[in-house]
DNA sequence: GCATTTGTGGCAGTCACTGCCAGAAATGAC
DNA sequence: GTCATTTCTGGCAGTGACTGCCACAAATGC
């Protein structure tokens, strides 16, 4: 309620508006078809004033994305320092999984996604995004391995081993999202359960099998 | 030398200059400063018929980058059949290191990378590229290692687990190529070396430590 | 109440990219 | 070699994303 976010709130609310207005559009007639100028009447702004809410087309899409990203990073960083990298990431994933299968706008989520994958454009950037994620999850999980005295080494590849190991959590977490979707909850779980453990590392200071 | 072959080859031939001196022009001012109508005329040719040789502006800068990629699957495919799939993967990224190290083209390779990393945009379109990549690679796998009477399994995982497989190993390599490209081949070669031992999966019939 | 800051629409311009068309050039049949 | 056909090319007009600039309106601070 200060004065400050006075003006941020009301940024924030017409940015909301015109996201999902935007993403209305999308759905009916598809991204590539839908001109930014489309979006900004429907929206009841002017096109220029789209671009000061948004940098470009497709980040008006992603507003939405960018928030489920970063609660995954808040849930991997929330998990206890010591632990290790692979089961703080395991962890987070089933978080994640079972905060959306419980989430009201489930449906939309899936709407949405549909989207995605039907523009060879948008995936392209969602691609970027990920790798943007990773790069900032795998930098923060190493910063954290630095700081436990326990298990400070210098090591210079275990940056690049932590990155690898993000990665390859965020691949399986992508590839459900895109392509098990059809699956009940509980078997999309087991799925996900299990082939985490197939690809565990061995070395036990990363999360090896118990 | 037959006829359908005379019309491809100066068509190649164009390709190959219109590319040359494309990324000639990108080293000088960058890729965003380069327009399209910069590089057709350095060329010799309209910009209309620069879309007629390629389809978007990146294109122009992707045509080499995909040749390396293709070689990179191929040396993956040539590994035997019933080769566990990270053995295969750890091999043919081995061999990539070593033929790059011995590539004459090694420092335009090295210019081309430095574009690269200066242009999200190009940084955008490589991720989705390699997750194509990905996409081919795993599924490549996952059709050999169904053919294999001997490991033959429904398991509805095994296609996600090795396309995991292939994510963890294709980001290490992209990691190295982007980041450590200035250690000597060796030193290079080892920190590939330990990574890759570091999150080799668990499970002996994926590739597991012996 | 007024000066300053901030937000807005309009307009012109750049750049990637496309469809259309008319002419040049290579190709193939005779 | 000639001619009809196919293929390639440049020019031109148009669309759509995006930016810089400007004048004006609205909110803010005092």
């Amino acid at each position: 309620m200060p004065k400050p976010t006075l003006r941020e709130l009301s940024r924030q609310a017409v940015k909301q508006r015109v996201s999902d207005v935007a993403i209305d559009l999308f759905l009916e007639r598809g991204y590539e078809s839908t001109t930014v100028e489309d979006i900004a009447a429907a929206a009841g702004i002017s096109e220029r004033s789209f671009f000061r809410y948004f940098a470009t087309k497709d980040a008006v899409f992603f507003a939405r994305g960018a928030e489920y990203t970063a609660a995954f990073i808040e849930r991997v960083l929330e998990r206890p320092a010591g632990e290790a990298p692979w089961i703080s990431l395991q962890t987070a994933v089933e978080l994640t999984l079972t905060s959306f299968d419980n989430d009201v706008e489930f449906t939309k989520a899936r709407e949405v996604r549909e989207i995605l994958a039907a523009s060879p454009e948008l995936m392209a950037r969602q691609f970027a995004h990920v790798a943007d994620s990773q790069r900032e999850l795998g930098d923060a999980l190493w910063d954290r391995w630095q700081a436990d005295p326990a298990r400070h080494t210098e090591d210079p590849e275990i940056r690049l081993v932590i990155r690898a190991l993000v990665g390859s959590m965020l691949g399986v977490l992508t590839e459900v999202m895109l392509h098990a979707e059809d699956l009940p909850p509980a078997e999309r779980m087991r799925l996900v359960r299990a082939t985490l453990d197939a690809i565990r590392p061995a070395r036990a200071d990363l999360g090896g099998a118990p």
